[in-house]
DNA sequence: CCTCCGCTAGATCGATCGATCTAGCGGAGC
DNA sequence: GCTCCGCTAGATCGATCGATCTAGCGGAGG
């Protein structure tokens, strides 16, 4: 792993700095967002990454299948701190829950409805076909399940409800993302803020 | 279009007629909604269809984009059917729609995990690259929203505010079926059927 | 029986896919 | 200054992509 380096914009506009491995991870999270697994070709990330193919089956020997897995995982983490903003928002853990979904409605609208979920797109299409990705989306979704439960959990739900209840708030945030995506509106994941308060208030 | 003819069964488990544009309508869509776009090739859609080139492009010009989304509007009525069986499967709305979910659930689970919502993989990973196929996917989710709208409506909510609920009844039932499929397990959408019946009842 | 035409059959095209390979750069350690 | 090796550069591979093309089947109309 090489020392930090000065940093540079790139087409999809992440910062990405001079680390090959780096780039090439961040490049990928990036891709496979938008367009998934399938829709994004090896030749796109180096152009993107600023990268040969040299580079990337020295870092990943596996190839595509193997980097897309740590791109997975890269992009999850930011996504985590997304939610982690979120539900931290405020002591109400309804009102958390609700500014997640404002989050990721902010999000998606300054991107053009390109940043969201960075694992969606990707896991939908591969399911079945991949365990590596599967798992690994698997992986990203029960860690987003997990930290929204024990925010409710700490809010007064018990243990069991807070599990279920974080298990559905994710489902509303993961569709409402899909229709505000596909109909370049964020009406969906606005309402889904206002209904997901609601429902979380019901259950105490 | 031909008359009607003598099934068989191909190894998409769905039935499919002697019509040549329909063999490849149906095959397209059960192809799309398990690999999506970029995951399903013209050369497994034959086969699977058991058509040639010759037949595709005498039947969709536009190729691969074009037989799309007549494939998507084809998987969007057979789903808009099983949100009608579940909707009007009992006279409380909440119960309705809480049967749509476990109408999926069903249908997933007796299929590995494959037959859910025909769009959602193949809108999420074409969404700014295919005009068509977003127009396409984002028109199946709003008529399914319609539906749902229509019936909360009919059960004693305010237009508005059946159009606010059915949009966020679609989103959970979506991402439920995100998390169920990915996970391989019903939890997600049989939680998302108990957690929209209380939503439902709460917003009257 | 012959013609016509909607439809199907399948070879073939150039482009691009993911992957592999050899060659060579360039900083660290001696 | 020299060697060594982690890393990068990019040509090239066979396979497969979506698309186009000509050829020919076979039922309907005369």
């Amino acid at each position: 792993m090489n020392p930090a380096v000065p940093t540079k914009r790139t087409p999809t506009g992440r910062a990405e700095p001079g680390d090959t491995r780096t780039r090439l991870v961040m490049a990928t999270a990036t891709l496979l967002q938008r367009q998934g697994y399938e829709g994004t070709s090896i030749k796109q990330i180096l152009k993107e990454a600023a990268a040969t193919y040299g580079s990337l089956y020295h870092h990943f020997p596996q190839g595509k299948e193997e980097l897309a897995a740590e791109a997975l995982r890269f992009g999850a983490a930011e996504f985590t701190e997304l939610l982690r903003q979120g539900l931290s928002s405020s002591d109400d853990p309804a009102e958390g829950v609700a500014n997640c979904a404002h989050l990721m409605a902010d999000s998606l609208r300054d991107s053009d409805w390109t940043d969201g979920c960075p694992v969606a797109a990707t896991a939908l299409e591969i399911i079945g076909r991949s365990p590596l990705i599967q798992r690994t989306s698997d992986e990203a979704l029960r860690e987003w399940r997990g930290l929204i439960a024990d925010t409710l959990h700490r809010g007064g739900h018990s243990e069991v409800h807070a599990a279920a209840l974080a298990c559905t708030v994710l489902s509303a945030l993961e569709g409402a993302e899909l229709l505000s995506r596909v109909s370049s509106d964020d009406a969906p994941l606005r309402l889904a803020a206002e209904h997901l308060a609601v429902l979380t208030r019901a259950g105490l």
